[in-house]
DNA sequence: TTAGGGTTAG
C-alpha cells in the first residue's frame, strides 16, 4: 500500500480536526496522556493527520475528513488504494456526493462498487439513485433503477422526486401511475413537482386524487404542497378548506404549515389574512419574515414591506439571500438605490453567500436603477457567475443603452462555457435593437435554434418585429410573421404597430391594431397609438371614429400620473394639474424654463398631441404633461444639485423626454424618470436611455 | 435511505 502524500491546505476545519483527536476514537492511535503542545500542532496540521489516519488504516476518518473538507479527488484516491471498502466508507462518498451535488465523484463511487464485486443492499442502492437524481443525472437513475433486483417504495420516490423537481413531469407522473403503492413521500414529491413547474391545476387535481383514496397518507409536508398548489392558481375556496383540515387535523403546530397557509393567503389576494396568521405564529423564521415582507412588496405595499424587513433585522433573525434578493428586486422595481444600497452594505456587513443568487439580486438592483458602474463592480466580484447574473448585467446594459457593452458581454458569456437560455437573448435582441445593429439582431436571432439549440419564445419575436420595424424594414417583419410556427402575441403586434407609428406605415398599423383589438380589446394603448397615427396623417375622421370606438366599448385611457417623493411625502400629478398648493410657481417656473429651452434649439413635438387644435395651443398642452410639473416641482423644492426622481404610471411621451434632456443640461440636475417601460438618467442634456424607449 | 413553505434574469 503506496500511502498517499497530502499537501499542506489553508485548514477550514481545525475544529473538526481538534474534535477527532481529542475523541475517544483516536485513543486507539494516541496515548490517554495530554498532548504536548509541540505534538498538538504537529497533529494538527491536515497532511500530518491525514498521513497518519492512512498509515494506521483508518480510511473511514481521512475519508471523512476529506470529504467535509470538499477534497474529493483526494478521497476517491483513498478509495482507488482499497480493495474491499466497507458499506460505510461507500455511505460516505456517496452522501457527500448528494450533498455537494458533484456527479463525477458519486459516478467513480458507483464504477468501484461495480468492480470490487461489492454488492449493495438496497439503501446503498437508493443512495446510489438519489445521487444520479440529484445530479441532474436522470438517464442513470433510470438505467440503475431498471436494473435494481430488489425495490422499496424508497426507490421509486426517489426518482419520481428526480424527475418532478427538474420538471419531467409526464415521465414522473407515468410512474407516479404505475407505482405498486403510494406513501406521503410519492404525493408530495408528485403535487410539488406540478407546483414548482408551473401546474398549478393538476397539482390541486392530484390533491383532490389524495384526498379521494389516499386521505389517510396526509401529513405536514403533503399539505404545506397543497398550500402551495392553491396559492399557485390562486384558489382562495380551496386554500380555505384546507386551512380547515389543518385546524381538524392538528397539523397547525408545524411551522412550515403555518408559512405555507400565510404565503396561501397573501398569493390569494388576502394580505391581512396572510399578516394575522403572521401575527399569530410562535416560532417565526427567516421563511416565514421572508415570504410576508415579499407578499408586501407584491400587493404594492412599499412601506410596509420595508418596514417589516426592518423589523426583521430588530428581531435577531438572521435574513438570507432569500430575503435579501426580495427587498433587492422591490428596490429594483422601485428604483429605491439608496435603499438598495444599504441592503448591500447590510449584506456585506453580515456576510452573505457569494455563490448564492443574492449576487444576481444585487447586480439587477443595480442595472435597474441605472447605476451600471455599480453592478458591473457587483458582478466582477462574484466568484462563479451564474446565467442570471450574466444575463441581469446584459439585460442591464441594454436596458440603459450601452448595447455595446451588453453584446460583449454576451460574448464573454459564451466564451466562458455558460450556455444562454431564452431570456438570454431577449437582452441581446433588445440590445441590438437599441443599436439599431438590425444585421446583427437577425444573425443572433437565427443562432438561437441554429447554434444554440433553443426554440425562438414568443419574445424573440417580439424583439426581433421591434427591431426590424423601428428600422421601417417592414417587408422583412411580415415574411417572419406569417412563418411564424407560434402564435403572434400582443408584444409583437404592439412592436410592430410603435415601428408603423414612427415610419408612418398605415396599412401595417391597421393590421397590428386589428389583431391587438381581438386580443386585448380592452387596452386603450392601442386606441390612443392609432389614433396618434390617423392625427399625424391628418385623417380627423378617423381620430373620431377611434374616439366613438373607444366610447362604445368603454375603454378609457388611463390618466397619466406622475409623481415625486419629496421629504417622504409623495406629490401626484396629472396632466394640467392645478391643484397642487405651490401649482402657481411651478406653472411660472416651467414658463421660464420653457422659454430657456427655445433659446437652447428645444422644438416642441406635437406630432403626438391627439386633439385637432392650433400649433400653439398644442405646445401649451405639451407643457404641463404630468411628468413635466413632477419634475419642475422637484427642481423647485430641492437644494441645486440634488438629483431628481420622477415615477410616471404611462410611458414618457416624446416631447417629455426631449423636454427633460434639455431641463437636465439648463438646471444642472439629474434626473431621473422611472416610466412605465423603462428607467431613464437624464443627465447634461443626455438620456441614458439612447432614446430608445 | 426518499418529501414540504419564501427563489434572482425578460
Amino acid at each position: 500500500m503506496q500511502f498517499l502524500n497530502f499537501k499542506s491546505s489553508r485548514s477550514l476545519y481545525l475544529l473538526n480536526l481538534n474534535k477527532l483527536i481529542a475523541s475517544p476514537y483516536s485513543s486507539q492511535t494516541h496515548s490517554h496522556k495530554p498532548l504536548t503542545q509541540k505534538t498538538f500542532f504537529r497533529l494538527n496540521t491536515e497532511e500530518g493527520l491525514l498521513n497518519r489516519l492512512c498509515k494506521d488504516g483508518r480510511y473511514k476518518d481521512a475519508i471523512d475528513i476529506l470529504c467535509q473538507q470538499k477534497r474529493f479527488k483526494e478521497a476517491i484516491q483513498v478509495l482507488s488504494q482499497l480493495d474491499k471498502p466497507s458499506a460505510s466508507i461507500y455511505s460516505t462518498l456517496i452522501q457527500s456526493s448528494i450533498q455537494n451535488r458533484v456527479l463525477e465523484v458519486g459516478k467513480k463511487v458507483h464504477e468501484h462498487i461495480k468492480l470490487s464485486g461489492f454488492v449493495p443492499g438496497l439503501v446503498i442502492s437508493n443512495r446510489l439513485l438519489e445521487m444520479y437524481a440529484k445530479c441532474d443525472s436522470l438517464s442513470n437513475a433510470q438505467k440503475l433503477f431498471d436494473e435494481m433486483i430488489e425495490r422499496d417504495l424508497c426507490s421509486w420516490n426517489v426518482l419520481i422526486s428526480g424527475y418532478a423537481k427538474m420538471g419531467f413531469l409526464e415521465e414522473a407522473r407515468k410512474m407516479f401511475d404505475k407505482m405498486p403503492e403510494r406513501d406521503n413521500f410519492s404525493w408530495t414529491a408528485m403535487i410539488s413537482g406540478y407546483v414548482r413547474h408551473d401546474k398549478p391545476n393538476e397539482a390541486l387535481e392530484l390533491c383532490r386524487m389524495m384526498k379521494r383514496c389516499d386521505n389517510s397518507k396526509s401529513n405536514k409536508f403533503t399539505i404545506s404542497s397543497a398550500l402551495a398548489a392553491a396559492a399557485a392558481v390562486p384558489c382562495l375556496r380551496i386554500g380555505k378548506e384546507i386551512h380547515c383540515h389543518i385546524m381538524r387535523t392538528g397539523l397547525d403546530s408545524d411551522e412550515v404549515v403555518w408559512s405555507a397557509l400565510s404565503d396561501m393567503y397573501g398569493k390569494c389576494g388576502s394580505i391581512e389574512e396572510a399578516r394575522h396568521i403572521f401575527d399569530k405564529m410562535v416560532n417565526r423564521d427567516v421563511v416565514t419574515w421572508t415570504a410576508m415582507i415579499d407578499k408586501y412588496f407584491e400587493g404594492g405595499k412599499r412601506e410596509e414591506g420595508f418596514d417589516l424587513f426592518a423589523d426583521l433585522l430588530r428581531s435577531g433573525i438572521r435574513p438570507n439571500e432569500f430575503t435579501f434578493a426580495g427587498v433587492l428586486n422591490a428596490c429594483a422595481d422601485l428604483s429605491e438605490e439608496e435603499v438598495g444600497k444599504q441592503v448591500h452594505g447590510h449584506m456585506i456587513r453580515i456576510g452573505f453567500d457569494p455563490f448564492s443568487f443574492a449576487g444576481s439580486a444585487l447586480v439587477h438592483m443595480y442595472s435597474k436603477c441605472g447605476n451600471m458602474v455599480n453592478a458591473e463592480r457587483v458582478f466582477r466580484g462574484m466568484p462563479r457567475p451564474d446565467l442570471v447574473s450574466w444575463t441581469s448585467l446584459i439585460a442591464g446594459y441594454a436596458q440603459n443603452g450601452h448595447p455595446n457593452e451588453a453584446l460583449h458581454y454576451f460574448e464573454l458569456l459564451l466564451k466562458s462555457g455558460t450556455q444562454p437560455d431564452h431570456i438570454t437573448f431577449v437582452g441581446v435582441l433588445s440590445a441590438c435593437t437599441h443599436a439599431g445593429l438590425v444585421d446583427e439582431g437577425l444573425q443572433y436571432f437565427h443562432s438561437i435554434n441554429k447554434e444554440h439549440g433553443l426554440n425562438h419564445t414568443a419574445d424573440h419575436y417580439a424583439c426581433i418585429i421591434d427591431l426590424l420595424a423601428r428600422s421601417g424594414r417592414f417587408e422583412e417583419a411580415e415574411n417572419i410573421i406569417n412563418k411564424m410556427t407560434i402564435k403572434p402575441d400582443k408584444f409583437l403586434w404592439a412592436s410592430l404597430l410603435g415601428g408603423c407609428r414612427i415610419h408612418r406605415n398605415l396599412k401595417l398599423a391597421e393590421r397590428a391594431a386589428e389583431a391587438l383589438f381581438e386580443i386585448e380589446p380592452e387596452n386603450p394603448a392601442t386606441y390612443v397609438t392609432m389614433a396618434n397615427i390617423y392625427a399625424t396623417a391628418g385623417m380627423w375622421s378617423e381620430v373620431a371614429k377611434i374616439r366613438k370606438t373607444m366610447d362604445d366599448r368603454g375603454v378609457v385611457k388611463k390618466p397619466g400620473l406622475s409623481w415625486i417623493e419629496i421629504k417622504r411625502k409623495a406629490h401626484v400629478f396629472i396632466v394640467g394639474d392645478t391643484s397642487h398648493p405651490r401649482s402657481k410657481e411651478i406653472h411660472q417656473f416651467l414658463g421660464k424654463l420653457s422659454k430657456r429651452m427655445k433659446e437652447e434649439g428645444f422644438v416642441p413635438d406635437t406630432n403626438f398631441v391627439l386633439h385637432d387644435v392650433e400649433e400653439e395651443q398644442k405646445e401649451v398642452n405639451l407643457s404641463y404633461h404630468s411628468e413635466k410639473l413632477a419634475v419642475a416641482f422637484g427642481i423647485i423644492s430641492t437644494p441645486q444639485g440634488t438629483p431628481i426622481k420622477v415615477f410616471k404610471n404611462l410611458r414618457t411621451c416624446v416631447d417629455c423626454h426631449t423636454a427633460i434632456k434639455f431641463i437636465s443640461k439648463i438646471a444642472s440636475r439629474k434626473i431621473i424618470v422611472r416610466d412605465s417601460n423603462r428607467f431613464h438618467c437624464f443627465e447634461d442634456g443626455n438620456c441614458s436611455c439612447g432614446d430608445f424607449w
